[in-house]
DNA sequence: TCACAGGTGTGATCTGTGTCACGCTTGTAG
DNA sequence: CTACAAGCGTGACACAGATCACACCTGTGA
């Protein structure tokens, strides 16, 4: 297990700054293997591990041999909750594949503000630019909740990719999917008003989620650094939704009440 | 030749708005052929055809016989200023090579604002997401000045990732690309002022130029549509720019003045 | 049962920027 | 030379939304 290295890094909570203390991981975060570096192998872990990732997208397509041998190369690890997974501007050589728990893609301004681009659920995978362009990383990861990860190594990952186009593909789609996103996204923030922003948001995960609820943990507060607004004026938009009856609000669940008028809200500043 | 099908979209430039006929291409915009389809080859063309297609990215790695093979593939086609070339929401099927020419990728709200998500050039291609992953097109592309481009069709353009991962490859990689740039410009969107991203835009283009200079045709107006902001502001804050040093402003040319302080003010709200 | 952290509701300001409304250039076409 | 379109400069004003400053509520752990 890797020790608290104390890795200080600058986050804020609502009003005020907090100093977080983060575990740095080693380089890139190689902790504990499934069955590789000496150890026994453990057919068991070993075979959950190929069911997960037979389970997600990027690697359909891909036959259990292919599977086993790619979980093989696989490491996983645990970040507790709060915790930098990775960080902006760092080098990066590992695709993650998320197992279990909730981590958000942030971007972190000089004054500490921060950017959420993303929040990723089991079955989500990051990292994976740096892997194709290079590049440092272009966003930090945290923990949300406490997670657990699969790691995979850049050559590993290459070498995947170039033997089966199925997985090439697969991270051709998920790319575009995410641009399309964020294209989105930027339209978003440039045409839409605070409210519209958070009924695009609320359709969008509602969509997710199949059908009309949210069944997610989301507070005002993460959905203002979602949308780029205060965290008080969702608060008040959140409510006169309510109100007009466009949403409802259980204990931490949101369903959507009106989607009509929801979606005329996220269309344009009427 | 297509005739002039008399498409209405509606579009505004500065402050009133203006209804602009364009031309509309029958489906997809398959018109003048190299070589194909019953005309005999001019083989001149070709080669021209394929030394402009190695010299871009998308398709170094390719050697001249498949390049050659490829140009065969691929139509010609020219669209008058102001045309669009491909409209939002519509299926799509070809991948586009600008030849020469500029062109905009744009989001159009209800209201008529146009968001201009990028200004392509010479050599950059557009469309191909929708080759990807089977969905319409996720915004408009306009021609900024009169443009050439090369068409390819979905299956010809598949059946050339699957043949060669040097394609694939280089589809990855501009696509991260793209993907760490959209992601910058919500982070920017959020966290800087007008005048920020005004500087984190020009710093930008100038280092495609290569350097301290921006030589392209930028209108305010483009600017403005380009960050999210009004002409007006961007006039006032370009003003403000060029009187305190931090740009130099020629004739249709801007250089940067003073980097550092540029950059500064790219960074965050002081 | 107390205390405390994390989340929410709400009023009172303050401010960046959009909007409106001009007038001034410059290039280009007749 | 004239006229017209595109682009720029600039003042006045309005307003969405950030910020500040609280009070309140709910769960959880000592």
């Amino acid at each position: 297990m890797p020790t608290a290295v104390g890795w200080i890094c600058k986050s804020r909570s609502d009003k005020h700054f907090t100093w977080n203390t983060f575990d740095r991981p080693p380089s890139d975060g190689y902790v504990s293997a499934t069955s590789h570096s000496g150890f026994p192998a453990d057919h068991s872990v070993i075979a959950q591990t190929t069911d997960f990732l037979a389970s997600i997208p990027l690697f359909r397509g891909l036959d259990r041999d292919e599977l086993a041998k790619f979980g093989d190369l696989v490491r996983e690890r645990s970040y507790p909750k709060g915790s930098v997974i990775l960080f902006q501007d760092d080098p990066g050589d590992s695709l993650f594949v998320l197992r279990t728990g909730r981590v958000k893609v942030v971007l972190i301004g000089e004054d500490g503000r921060e950017v959420i681009l993303g929040v990723l659920e089991a079955g989500a995978h990051f990292g994976e630019l740096a892997l194709i362009d290079d590049q440092p990383r272009s966003a930090h990861v945290i923990a949300m909740e406490d997670a657990q990860l699969l790691i995979l190594r850049r050559e590993d990952f290459r070498r995947r990719v170039d033997a089966s186009p199925s997985v090439a593909w697969a991270l051709l789609q998920e790319l575009s999917n995410r641009l399309r996103r964020a294209d989105e996204k930027i339209g978003g923030l440039v045409l839409l008003d605070v409210p519209g922003r958070i009924a695009r948001l609320l359709l969008d995960l509602a969509q997710e989620g199949g059908g009309a609820t949210i069944d997610k943990v989301l507070t005002h507060q993460t959905i203002a650094q979602m949308i780029g607004a205060s965290r008080e004026t969702v608060s008040r938009a959140m409510k006169d939704f309510q109100e007009t009856g466009l949403i409802l609000v259980e204990r931490r669940r949101i369903s959507i009440g009106n989607r009509e008028s929801l979606e005329k809200r996220a269309q344009v500043r009427v």
